[in-house]
DNA sequence: GTCTATAGGCAGATAGAC
DNA sequence: GTCTATCTGCCTATAGAC
């Protein structure tokens, strides 16, 4: 039996700040919204993080990590090539339930409003995306579970693409059956043919 | 020989806005933007339109209808179903070329913190994508220029995403080549198996 | 570490002259 | 239609007490 402890206030500001940013943008959101989260002053906050950029880069440093560790857990569970494709696409299912959007895709979209550090750290977490999924394709295409024309690499960026843009258009819209859909059509179209 | 007129200021008005948005996003751009950009102040544009709801969605509705008959000159100018998904993916370059993303990506992405008016817009604009692409696909099989798995309204909702996406992760990372690479193994995952 | 208080700036929006 | 001037409110950020 673990005792429930309440995570120290560094972790707790960094973890709303990232589902604010998700469900409203970095831009649409403040360090008030967050105060009044967590029943602080604003003041305290800029304790921790002066500035909100310093917010924005914990954030998607969290983020990363968090997705990483998930993408490892995949790895070890799943060994067909397909079966972690869909695995990838629950990962998605997961934030959409809890109405985020992917934080890297919000802040593609807000890019040319941030800092270079925040930039970079978004660019960082796309290339491991599209490493991954490179892996995965090759995987598959050896045990035989996808198929698919062009190199790993490409089929990669255009998976990435397509599960982030059907996040987009289905998160807009409030329909996560729709994402199902979309993310069973995208795992189908690279599968091999019959 | 036409004279080059000037467009009146509501016209140039909505284009500044659209662009910014394009650019910065809804919640990046503000009055005082566009009034720099246009040499007026920001109390002429309050006149052509009172609140910035307004304004975003005079931004929609022009770039939703741009869109639209782009879309017409692609039923015209081209027969072929793959050919004018090319074609349509060359919209998408246009856009990325003028450094802009998709209005409507950018605005689904911000979509909590703006008004049902305007959310309903987008969502407009990608439910008529959706069809359009839709009748590519079913056009595409009939001339046997494509293939792929799947209901016809499953893949335009896979191909909408992809292109959505691509476009997103290309334009943040500033990788026009990149967008080019993935539309064209995007077309060739729908191609017919050969 | 967290608070109160506040600085300084920019946001969207309005009044009224011309 | 466009201007000057201004209002009100929220933003990020800081100073200094506790």
């Amino acid at each position: 039996m673990t005792v429930a402890t309440m995570p120290d206030t560094r972790t707790r500001i960094v973890a709303s700040a990232q589902r604010l940013v998700q469900m409203r943008g970095f831009n649409g959101m403040s360090y008030a919204d967050i105060a009044a989260e967590l029943g602080i002053t604003k003041a305290a906050l800029h304790y921790h993080f002066p500035t909100k950029t310093d917010l924005g880069l914990a954030a998607v440093d969290r983020y990363a990590g968090d997705f990483a560790a998930a993408l490892r857990v995949i790895d070890e569970s799943t060994p067909r090539g397909k079966d972690r494709l869909s695995a990838y696409a629950s990962l998605y299912v997961d934030a959409l339930e809890g109405e985020r959007l992917c934080l890297c895709a919000m802040l593609a979209a807000e890019q040319r409003t941030l800092t270079p550090a925040v930039r970079r750290a978004v660019e960082g977490f796309f290339a491991a995306n599209v490493r991954w999924l490179a892996d995965v394709v090759r995987l598959g295409r050896r045990d035989g579970s996808l198929g698919g024309v062009g190199p790993p690499d490409a089929v990669a960026h255009m998976l990435l693409g397509a599960f982030e843009g059907a996040m987009l258009v289905a998160w807009s819209r409030g329909d996560l059956p729709g994402f199902r859909r979309t993310a069973r059509q995208l795992v189908e179209s690279v599968a091999p043919a019959r």
